[in-house]
RNA sequence: GGCCCCAUCGUCUAGAGGCCUAGGACACCACCCUCUCAAGGUGGCGACACGGGUUCGAAUCCCGUUGGGGCUGCCA
């Protein structure tokens, strides 16, 4: 790597937003360039006129900030390229690299033939418009230096004449590509595998144009769903931006990306940003598939979530809090909120569960979980006597979470119950739910009024009250 | 169909010929801890796709088979 001046460039369509493959490929040549001190460009391929949309960039760009994923250079647009990609066409003709083909769609199906595709056949016809196929070589093969993958041999045999500009005159990505990188002197690409089939393609156009530095390649291993099938934006939650609404943090999910294809040398997973900069290799990137899991993603999101400092994490929960919750907004306590998230902290995967685990201190009525309900009240034969008493000691007790431990604690010893048994119908009462944060500092934050109140209303609503 | 890629526990991976009766993590199960649930601790289940070579010795190298995937667009 010394001497030479490494430029890698992470080139997404603008398609609205980041996907997650996207996302792993923009991390990886990230995660090159500062390991080596290379330059991180950002190049946006809106070759397409269906890609020139108003706004597909933003969401992509503000995904990667999210991501912490800076870019040195650009965003550049190759829709602003135009005259750079029409120059190397003119270039490509007069050098008999291409040439005018006149074929609409339906003759090119007709034309094209199972091992080779299309039959070239407006090779010499000596057109003057049209779209411009590249003229291909009958002989010889191209072969593509990867570091992940090692050289891969592709016969010219089998690459067909392929177009390289659109019959209204835009240039198609393989030759905006290949223009670009020479351009932009990017020294090594890093990229899904689903390009590998098309390298040959862009290295015989740079070929053409007289390049004679050819780029390092490194194509990346497909990120696959369940059936092992390149993740889609149909079929798959793919969207980066969906999984920060789904509560995941931006470190969380940069950490997981990374271990899809790569890993540190010792047992770690979790692992700060700095590490993983000054521990990455692109040689040691796997070439095999790896499935998105996102139930490992939820694990290391938890690990990211409790390492948290607790003010960070009281942050972080905000807009979950306060942006379209359970409760009335009116309700929420942030001193309230404060004081358990220690516990909630504990226990969330993802901060889009929090609020419902701290919902009862905020609804005027808890939300009860019918099954739960059903189980700890309704059909437990010792729920009455539980409540009952749970009521007498608590009106007068300390209200402190110590005290109401050791009377609950009493209260079940004189039931002979254990304490776990004891207190399911009292939490359930209280809380509407099985689970939550420990009992005795939930009720001592909702307050004395609150608790018996509930706890009232649960033993009236048993059909044996008494 | 053609071309290309890939192949270690269910999943992500460690493993670059002997350190491997294959290690870690997630998931799952059990137990411990415990006011529920988590967290934490301990243990368990669980893999080198198959067949040939090469070698004193192969998860590691080579070939083949099988399986999976990608590409095959005037999308990128």
């Amino acid at each position: 790597m010394t001497g030479v001046t490494v430029r890698v460039r992470f080139s997404p369509a603008p398609t609205g937003f980041l996907h997650v493959g996207g996302a792993r490929t923009a991390l990886f040549n990230w995660l090159f360039a500062r390991s080596v001190g290379g330059v991180f460009v950002l190049r946006i391929e809106d070759t397409d006129a269906a890609l020139l949309r108003e706004g597909l960039v933003d969401g992509i760009l503000r995904t990667l900030r999210w991501l912490g994923i800076d870019w040195d250079e650009g965003p550049h647009h190759q829709s602003e390229r135009a005259g750079a990609y029409a120059e190397a066409v003119a270039a490509l003709r007069y050098s008999g690299h291409a040439y005018y083909c006149d074929c609409t769609r339906d003759d090119v199906r007709a034309r094209t033939r199972d091992d080779a595709g299309y039959d070239r056949f407006c090779r010499d016809r000596g057109l003057t418009s049209g779209a411009v196929r590249f003229r291909a070589p009958d002989e010889g093969a191209t072969v593509v230096h990867d570091v992940i993958r090692g050289d891969v041999t592709f016969d010219h045999a089998a690459i067909e004449d392929f177009v390289v500009q659109r019959t209204d005159g835009t240039a198609v990505f393989l030759l905006a590509n290949a223009v670009d990188d020479m351009d932009m002197a990017i020294s090594h690409v890093i990229r899904g595998e689903d390009l590998l089939a098309s390298t040959p393609k862009v290295l015989l156009i740079r070929q053409a144009l007289g390049d004679d530095h050819p780029p390092v390649y490194a194509h990346l291993p497909l990120i696959v769903n369940e059936k092992r099938q390149k993740l889609s934006k149909r079929r798959d939650d793919v969207a980066v931006e969906e999984y920060r609404e789904r509560g995941f943090l931006p470190e969380a999910m940069r950490n997981y990306l990374a271990l899809l294809g790569w890993s540190p040398k010792d047992d770690r997973e979790i692992l700060p940003i700095d590490d993983m900069v000054a521990e990455f290799r692109i040689e040691d990137v796997k070439p095999s598939p790896a499935f998105f899991d996102v139930k490992k993603l939820e694990a290391v999101n938890g690990e990211y979530i409790r390492a948290l400092p607790v003010a960070t994490f009281v942050r972080e929960c905000l807009p979950w809090l306060e942006t379209d919750p359970p409760w009335p907004p009116e309700n929420f306590d942030l001193a309230v909120f404060e004081a358990v998230a220690a516990h909630v902290q504990e226990r969330a995967r993802t901060l889009a569960e929090v609020p419902a685990m701290v919902d009862f201190l905020f609804l005027d009525e808890p939300a009860v979980e019918e099954v739960a309900w059903d189980k700890a009240i309704t059909q437990n034969p010792a729920a009455a006597g539980v409540l009952d008493e749970a009521i007498a000691c608590y009106r007068d007790a300390h209200w402190d979470s110590g005290e109401l431990h050791r009377l609950t604690a009493a209260l079940a010893d004189r039931h002979g119950l254990k304490l776990a048994k004891a207190q399911a119908p009292i939490r359930v009462a209280v809380t509407g739910r099985t689970v939550g944060p420990p009992l005795f500092e939930s009720l001592h934050l909702l307050g004395r009024d609150r608790t018996l109140e509930r706890l009232a209303r649960a033993k009236d609503h048993l059909p044996f009250s008494s």
